[in-house]
DNA sequence: GGACGATGCATAGGCAACCTATGTAGCCTC
DNA sequence: GAGGCTACATAGGTTGCCTATGCATCGTCC
């Protein structure tokens, strides 16, 4: 690393690149949380789709996966229970733990909520040519490396 | 892959892309806006930036680009300018409405915070290949556009 | 086989970031 | 100058998430 002797901060193309990062995605969040709303907070849903993909998993790996903490992980799996979403059932192996499983119920919701985030991006998505569809595909792929490889802590 | 006899909705690619773009963004935002914490709220500095950007600008014109209700931008005004990060000032030409300016304070506090993001995401960043870091700039300039000529409303 | 640190989950308590609904002051038009 | 419209502010409430901590179980080492 060169030494910085002025207060000069030209900043770094990766500077740049990670300010984009995370203005666009939180702004993305933002607005299409509001306009992919199918009556199921998005939390939940993140963490249904997420239980759903990954088979019966734990509650810490599903904090570990969505990158929360895990008393934020109970909760959203408290929540998910009551709604009938997904069962636990206890670790054969481990009587600490609970598994997660979605019920089909569960995934019945996930598709319908998955259908109604699809419309609801659809005007936009659809609005993309070829091309941008595909340079939006490549960079959501390294998107995902990257959150997944990432560090747990914050 | 065994046959579905079941009424599946099949997702279409579009579908797949949307949910893949609601769960990461917001993944992402969950991870980075801890790991990229510079002492700085996260609202605070996405609103100072786009304030900083686009010049000088009204409370319903910052809401408008970020993304936020009205309210919403006013309060993140109003404590920017507590912090002496903006200043406002009436508009000559509509005593209702209010300039938002960063202050060179403004400035030089989120060129800290825009480096404190790149050091966080610099591991991330720099683990990625020439291709992939392309492919994330590319898919980050459909998310703007996207993002930009979205349907204001919810 | 019992003590002890480590681990998996739950609970408690609190904060940040939003939103909708509504109030208030200045603008515009007739 | 009355009345609707616009720009911002305030009120009130919800969601999402975190840290700190409690409790039960596991693994291990004497």
């Amino acid at each position: 690393m060169p030494e910085r002797t002025v207060a000069a901060p030209e900043p770094s193309a990766d500077e740049a690149l990670a300010v984009d990062l995370l203005v666009l995605a939180a702004r993305f969040t933002r607005w299409a949380g509001r306009a992919a709303d199918g009556g199921m907070p998005t939390a939940l849903w993140r963490a249904l789709s997420q239980v759903d993909e990954l088979g019966p998993l734990r509650v810490s790996a599903l904090a570990a996966l969505d990158r929360t903490s895990q008393p934020t992980a109970t909760a959203l799996v408290q929540r998910l229970e009551r709604h009938g979403w997904v069962e636990r059932s206890s670790d054969p192996d481990d009587a600490r733990a609970s598994l997660v499983a979605t019920t089909p119920a569960g995934r019945q919701r996930l598709t319908e909520q998955r259908a109604a985030a699809g419309r609801a991006l659809a005007p936009q998505l659809g609005a993309l040519s070829g091309q941008q569809h595909e340079d939006l595909a490549r960079g959501l792929a390294v998107l995902r490396d990257l959150v997944a490889h990432a560090p747990p802590g914050g």
